[in-house]
DNA sequence: CTAGCTAAGGGTCATCTTGACCCAAAGTCG
DNA sequence: CGACTTTGGGTCAAGATGACCCTTAGCTAG
């Protein structure tokens, strides 16, 4: 959180925010705590905190996440997303804050009292609202995680493993907003180079016929990509 | 420049490093300015300096830019690139700084004294050395480049207006730093939604067949895009 | 004037990827 | 048993790609 002290208005301070997502149910889900401290007090906001000294942004970003989650970095995927800088962004004083993506499989309750699993749509459509320009840098960070999706093996991060094509394809649409083609997602994925590895095991689910499961690959990156269509870039909020 | 005083070592400043690429000839070229202080006295470092009070990162940016080169923010495009923030990074004390990549066509020489435009090729060899960590910075300036080139159609910025076909080409070999084969590179371009926009006219060149003369199109991305293959992404340095 | 050079610009063709389908397989539930 | 659901395999046409070929239109050397 925000530290609750003033601060004294010439100084500058750097701060780090998480956008913590996670799929939880068909619903992707934003960590958001509630403030108890005036500005904005009573309204959510993204958890964070200032930078101490000798420490670097990423290590800053993974204490944060340690404080509110109770989560060692390992099973969570933190990348820095962007700085945001307007003089204005916080009533206290110059904030500086740097902003840091996260994903992760369907995580505990977080730890940290007055936080909370957030459905991400509450907060794009208005009901749930958030401090300062949190608002902006979830959308941001929500169209970067999109982007990840096309080029890059993250989505397997959202799923504990083992999982199945089904699960992996879930996560796809939840992120995405819209439906897949079952079949090609499967052709896409299982072509894919060391993208899902084979346990031999099988799932059997409640409902429907057995799955396949699947580690995470050794790739990084998902070669040929999987593009969203433009048509349905433009129809998801 | 960085000041040139020395500083608490319990404060904290945030600076701002601009990456500025621009192909001169069939070389990529970075603006650089040769360091007349110490720490690093005589190497060369990239254009940037500390954010002002009342000041957004980007405002910052957009200044060193004017200072550096008397370019107004028209005709360069900017875009923050990311934070670097190892505690030990600047000698003189904690700094945090953003990094901007900017990509603009043939720049005139700059007017800041000690600054010039150097070769990409000569940093990424070892024959120029960058001062603190500016050498990764400016790898990683290059290859978010490569990427955009992929993407988006910023390669056009490196062009001044009109160009033609074989122009925008060599952009795109000169920061790739592979050849593309013309008659595949020139479908694929004119086919692009809104990425050129012919004039009509044509340029008589030294040699060789007129070609057509084209502005930049209203797209801001290029859809398909044009992927690197994975063996030339491997390929070049 | 002609041959040779260079780069533009148009075309072919095989291959690959994609999206829209269809359908069988294998489980559960009524 | 039959309805239902999800997996997993297949077809097929349309589009994109990479490797070519070849003509065109300027220049220059002889």
């Amino acid at each position: 959180m925000i530290g609750t002290t003033g601060r004294d208005p010439e100084a500058l301070a750097v701060s780090v925010d998480l956008v913590i997502f996670t799929v939880r149910g068909d619903e992707l889900n934003a960590l958001l705590v509630e403030r108890g401290n005036e500005p904005y007090r009573g309204a959510c906001a993204l958890p964070g905190g200032y930078v101490r000294a000798g420490e670097t942004l990423d290590q800053a970003a993974l204490r944060e996440l340690r404080e509110e989650t109770s989560l060692d970095g390992g099973r969570v995927h933190l990348e820095q997303l962007r700085a945001y800088s307007e003089p204005d962004r916080d009533p206290r004083g110059r904030v500086i804050t740097v902003a840091y993506l996260g994903l992760g499989p369907d995580l505990p309750r977080p730890v940290a009292p007055r936080a909370a699993w957030t459905p991400v749509a509450d907060v794009l459509e208005g009901r749930t609202v958030l401090a300062f320009d949190h608002a902006g840098i979830l959308r941001d960070a929500l169209e970067r995680a999109r982007t990840q999706l096309e080029h890059t093996t993250i989505a397997a991060r959202f799923c504990p493993e083992p999982f199945t094509v089904g699960e992996l394809r879930r996560i796809y649409e939840v992120v995405w907003g819209f439906k897949l083609d079952p079949s090609n997602f499967r052709r896409k994925m299982t072509r894919a180079e060391a993208f899902l590895e084979p346990t031999g095991e099988q799932r059997f689910p409640e409902v429907g016929r057995p799955a396949a499961l699947y580690r995470r690959g050794s790739a990084r990156y998902l070669v040929p990509p999987l593009l969203r269509s433009a048509a349905a870039r433009d129809a998801c909020p």
